[in-house]
DNA sequence: AACATCGGACTTTCAAACGG
DNA sequence: CGTTTGAAAGTCCGATGTTG
C-alpha cells in the first residue's frame, strides 16, 4: 500500500483540470499550483479521484461532477486545554486531601473559567451563516413594539423572561446569562447537526464550487437586464441600484462569491429564464429554455445548500429560496411546491420578516426590503396553498407586516437613516403595493376566513382597518389612490390596471358565492344573482384577455400564468348549461372564445388531463346551445374555441361520441403534465389535475384566497366519479353557485 | 463479478503557540 | 518574525456489503 501517495492531489500539477480547479489557500500568494480537491462524489464515496473535471468516476457512473470548495478551516478547539486544567485542579485536590505538598498553579480555578469562556466563543466557529445577530434572533424585550393598530404581534422571549426572574445568587456568579445560554444552545445544536441536516435539496458534506455553472459575464448582464425588465417590477424583492454593483463585482471573481449572494445570482438567472420564451432563449443564449432553466435552478439549489439555507438568518438567502421556489412553480405540482414554500414560510417567520415589531428594528432600507419580500411571498404562498388545497396558507390575519411603501427604487438606499415618504403617484413599486393592498383587505375579510380558518375571525376583527369596510370601498380606494395615476401606455401600468380590476372581480365573485348560498326568495332575486355573478365572471375574462393579448406585457405573463381565470369559466358554463340561449349566452361565448385564443389556442399538445377537464366543461355547454337553437330552426357556426377543443379531443384519441369523460382520464399514475404549455400555469401529476384546476377557479385572482375555495371545490369534485363533474350537478353537490 | 460503502491510516494545510 | 506544533481537512486503500 503506497500510503505515501495518499493525500497528494495527483491531478494538481500538469494534468490539472481545465475548469473549476479549487484553490485551497486563497490567501497564499506563492506560485504553487492551486490544489485541486477531489470532486464531491469521490470525496463522499472515499474513492480515488483523478481530479479532472469531470472526473473518470463521475463519467463512469453518469453523475454530475461537482468540484469541491475547501471547507472553511475552523479555529482549533480549546476544549483540551480546559479539560487539562479541570483535571489538574482535581489532582491538586487529591494531593491536598492526601497531605502531599506541591506547588500549585496560581489560581487554576480562574483559568478554568477563562478557558470556558473561550470555548463558548469558539463554539460557532464554522458557521458561515452565523452572521451578527441583527436583532432578528432574539428581539430585545424593551422593543416589544405595538403595531399601529394597537395589537402587538411580537412574541415575548422565553429566554429573556427567564432572565427577569434570575435570582441574586446567580447574578453574582459567573454563570452566563440566559440570553448567552440561548445562543450557546443554538450553537450547540448547530455543532450537533453539522451539515447533515441539509435534507431538502439533497445532502453533502462539502461545499460545491459552482463557478462553472455561471453563464459568461455578458450573459450574466443580459439575464440581469431581463430580470429587471420582466421579473423585478412584479415582485420587487431585489433592490436593483444596490445590487447591480455587487453583481459586477461578483462577475470579476465568480469563485469568491459568498454562498448567499451566489444563490441570489442563480435565482435571478432562473427567474429571468422563466420569464423568457423558447425563442428568446434561443436568440439571446443559443440554448433551449429548458436547459437554461434546469442549469440555473440546479446552481441555485447547490448555492442554497452551500448557504445552509435551512439555518439562514440572511434575508437575501431567503429571497433566493423564494425566487427559486417561484422558478420551479411552473414545472412542479402545487402540492410539492406548497410544501417547499412551507419551509420558506417557517424560515421567514423565524427571521421575523412577517413581524413589524422586529422589522422596525432594522434600518429603513432593510425594513422595506423585508416587507416587500414578505408580501410577495405571502401572496405567492397563498396562491400555491390554494392550488394545493392547503387552507392555512400565509394570507391570514395573524401577522402585522406593513404594506410596502409606494416609493421608487431611487428613494431607497442601504443604511439610509430615515424611511422615505410614500409617493402620491405611481412609482416603481405601485404594482406590488396594489397587490398588497388587496391582500391586506382579503386576509381580514369574513368571506376569506370562512373559507380558510373561521377560528381567526376574532383576530381579524381586532385588526381590521375600518377605513376599508368592504370590497366596494377597497375598489374605490385602489382606483383613486393608485390606478388613477397609472398610464395605460406604460406596459407595467397597463398590467397593473387590468390585473387589479380582474382580481377585484374575482373577489366579488367569491364574496357573492359566500353571501348567497343558493337559496333565493324569488325569481327576481335569483335573476339578479345570476346577473351579478355573470357580470363578475365577464369582467374577469375581459381583464385577463386584455393583459394576455397585449404584446407589451408579454414579459410579465410568467406571473399571471399562475392565475388562470377558471372561476369565470366555471360560472359562465354553469349558467350556459342552465340557459343555453339566454341573454348572457352571446356575450359569454364571445368572451370565452377571446380568452381561449389568448390563453390556450397556441398549445400544440392535447395530452393534458387539465385539457380534458377544460374540454369536458366547455363542450356540453356548446352542445346544449346547438340543440336549443336547432329546435327553433337555427344553425350556428361553432366558435373557434369549440372547434379547437374538439380537435384536441380527437387528437387525444377521444371521440366526443365516447362521452366527454374517457375512462380513467384522471387516473393515470405518473402522467405529469406541464400545464404551462396550456397556459394553465402549473404542471401536476394527473391525479391532481382536477383539484389544481379547481383551485384555479378558487383562486383565479390575486393569490388572495389561499385554500379558500379550493377545499370547497375539492369537496365537490375531489372524490367524485367523472360523470358527476357535470356543471349541471354543481348546485346539488353542496356549494351554492347561485342556481 | 461489479459496484458501493465506509472505517480508518495516512498526508497536507495552516492557525496558534513558541522562542529568539 | 521564523519555526514548531498539532488539530482540522483531505485522500483513498481495502474490507465488507449489495446488486444483478
Amino acid at each position: 500500500m503506497s500510503r505515501a501517495a495518499q493525500g497528494m492531489p495527483e491531478g494538481s500539477s500538469s494534468d490539472a483540470p481545465l475548469s473549476s480547479p479549487v484553490v485551497s489557500a486563497p490567501s497564499s500568494q506563492s506560485s504553487k499550483p492551486p490544489r485541486v480537491l477531489a470532486c464531491t462524489l469521490c470525496h463522499q464515496r472515499k474513492v480515488k479521484c483523478d481530479h479532472n473535471f469531470p472526473c473518470s468516476n463521475c463519467i463512469k457512473s453518469g453523475a454530475e461532477c461537482v468540484p469541491t470548495v475547501p471547507a472553511r478551516r475552523r479555529p482549533r478547539r480549546q476544549i483540551a486545554k480546559r479539560d487539562l486544567l479541570k483535571r489538574l485542579r482535581r489532582y491538586e485536590e487529591l494531593l491536598l486531601r492526601s497531605n502531599i505538598n506541591f506547588e500549585s498553579l496560581p489560581d487554576s480555578s480562574s483559568l478554568v473559567e477563562t478557558s470556558f469562556s473561550t470555548e463558548v466563543d469558539h463554539g460557532s466557529d464554522d458557521d458561515e451563516n452565523s452572521e451578527p445577530v441583527d436583532g432578528t434572533e432574539s428581539p430585545s424585550p424593551s422593543a416589544t413594539a405595538k403595531s399601529e393598530r394597537g395589537l402587538s404581534y411580537e412574541t415575548k422571549s422565553f429566554w429573556h423572561a427567564m432572565n427577569q426572574s434570575r435570582d441574586d445568587i446567580e447574578n453574582q456568579s459567573n454563570c452566563p446569562s440566559y440570553e448567552d445560554r440561548e445562543t450557546m444552545v443554538k450553537k450547540a445544536w448547530e455543532q450537533l447537526s453539522g451539515d447533515n441536516i441539509l435534507l431538502i435539496l439533497g445532502s453533502r458534506k462539502t461545499a460545491a464550487n459552482l463557478s462553472h455553472l455561471h453563464p459568461e459575464p455578458i450573459q450574466i448582464f443580459r439575464l440581469w437586464q431581463v430580470y429587471l425588465d420582466n421579473v423585478n417590477p412584479l415582485i420587487k424583492v431585489i433592490h436593483p441600484p444596490s445590487t447591480q454593483g455587487r453583481i459586477i463585482e461578483a462577475m470579476g471573481n465568480l469563485r469568491q462569491i459568498s454562498p448567499p449572494f451566489e444563490a441570489l445570482l442563480f435565482s435571478i438567472y432562473s427567474m429571468a429564464v422563466l420569464s423568457l420564451s423558447e425563442e428568446d432563449c434561443q436568440t439571446f443564449f443559443d440554448c433551449p429554455r429548458e436547459y437554461l432553466l434546469s442549469r440555473y435552478q440546479y446552481g441555485c439549489q447547490q448555492a442554497l445548500l452551500n448557504s445552509r439555507f435551512l439555518r439562514t438568518n440572511d434575508r437575501e438567502c431567503l429571497t433566493s429560496l423564494f425566487l427559486y421556489s417561484m422558478s420551479i412553480g411552473l414545472s412542479t405540482d402545487p402540492v410539492t411546491l406548497s410544501s417547499i414554500l412551507g419551509i420558506t414560510h417557517r424560515i421567514a417567520r423565524r427571521i421575523g420578516i412577517h413581524n413589524e415589531g422586529i422589522t422596525r428594528k432594522h434600518d429603513p432600507f432593510e425594513a422595506e426590503m423585508r416587507r416587500r419580500l414578505w408580501w410577495s411571498f405571502a401572496l405567492f404562498d397563498d396562491r400555491m396553498g390554494g392550488m394545493a388545497d392547503f387552507k392555512s396558507a400565509s394570507l391570514g390575519p395573524t401577522w402585522d407586516c406593513s404594506i410596502p411603501l409606494n416609493v421608487n427604487d431611487s428613494d431607497l438606499w442601504p443604511h439610509m437613516k430615515q424611511a422615505p415618504a410614500a409617493r402620491g403617484f405611481s412609482t416603481d413599486a405601485t404594482h406590488v403595493v396594489v397587490r398588497a393592498q388587496i391582500g391586506e383587505f382579503i386576509r381580514h375579510s369574513k368571506f376569506h376566513l370562512d373559507f380558510t380558518d373561521p377560528s381567526l375571525h376574532a383576530v381579524a376583527r381586532d385588526a381590521q382597518r375600518v377605513e376599508v369596510p368592504d370590497l366596494a370601498a377597497l375598489e374605490k380606494m385602489i382606483e383613486e389612490k393608485y390606478l388613477k395615476f397609472c398610464d395605460p401606455d406604460i406596459p407595467l401600468h397597463f398590467l397593473t390596471i387590468w390585473m387589479t380590476r380582474g382580481h377585484m372581480a374575482k373577489h366579488r365573485l367569491v364574496e357573492h358565492y359566500w353571501k348567497h348560498d343558493g337559496s333565493t326568495p324569488n325569481e327576481a332575486a335569483a335573476e339578479a344573482n345570476v346577473d351579478a355573478t355573470m357580470s363578475h365572471a365577464f369582467t374577469m375574462l375581459e381583464c385577463d384577455t386584455k393583459v394576455m393579448t397585449q404584446p407589451t406585457t408579454r414579459g410579465y405573463t410568467w406571473l399571471y400564468n399562475f392565475y388562470f381565470p377558471f372561476p369565470a369559466y366555471l360560472q359562465i358554463i354553469k349558467e350556459l348549461r342552465r340557459c343555453p340561449v339566454g341573454k348572457h349566452a352571446e356575450r359569454a361565448w364571445g368572451l370565452m372564445d377571446e380568452n381561449f385564443a389568448a390563453r390556450l389556442s397556441t398549445t400544440s399538445t392535447y395530452h393534458s388531463p387539465l385539457f380534458k377537464v377544460f374540454a369536458t366543461t366547455v363542450l356540453p355547454a356548446w352542445d346544449a346551445r346547438e340543440a336549443a337553437l336547432k329546435e327553433s330552426g337555427q344553425t350556428l357556426t361553432p366558435p373557434a374555441m369549440v372547434i379547437e377543443v374538439r380537435k384536441g379531443l380527437v387528437q387525444m384519441g377521444q371521440s366526443t361520441q365516447d362521452g366527454y369523460f374517457p375512462k380513467g382520464a384522471d387516473q393515470q399514475p405518473g402522467n405529469g403534465t406541464n400545464m404551462n404549455d396550456l397556459g394553465f400555469s402549473v404542471s401536476m401529476p394527473t391525479s391532481l389535475g382536477i383539484n389544481g384546476l379547481l383551485s384555479e377557479m378558487s383562486n383565479g385572482g390575486h393569490g388572495s384566497h389561499g385554500g379558500t375555495e379550493a377545499g370547497i371545490f375539492t369537496g365537490l369534485f375531489g372524490q367524485t366519479p367523472p360523470e358527476e363533474m357535470n356543471p349541471g350537478n354543481w348546485p346539488a353537490m353542496g356549494w351554492g353557485f347561485g342556481g
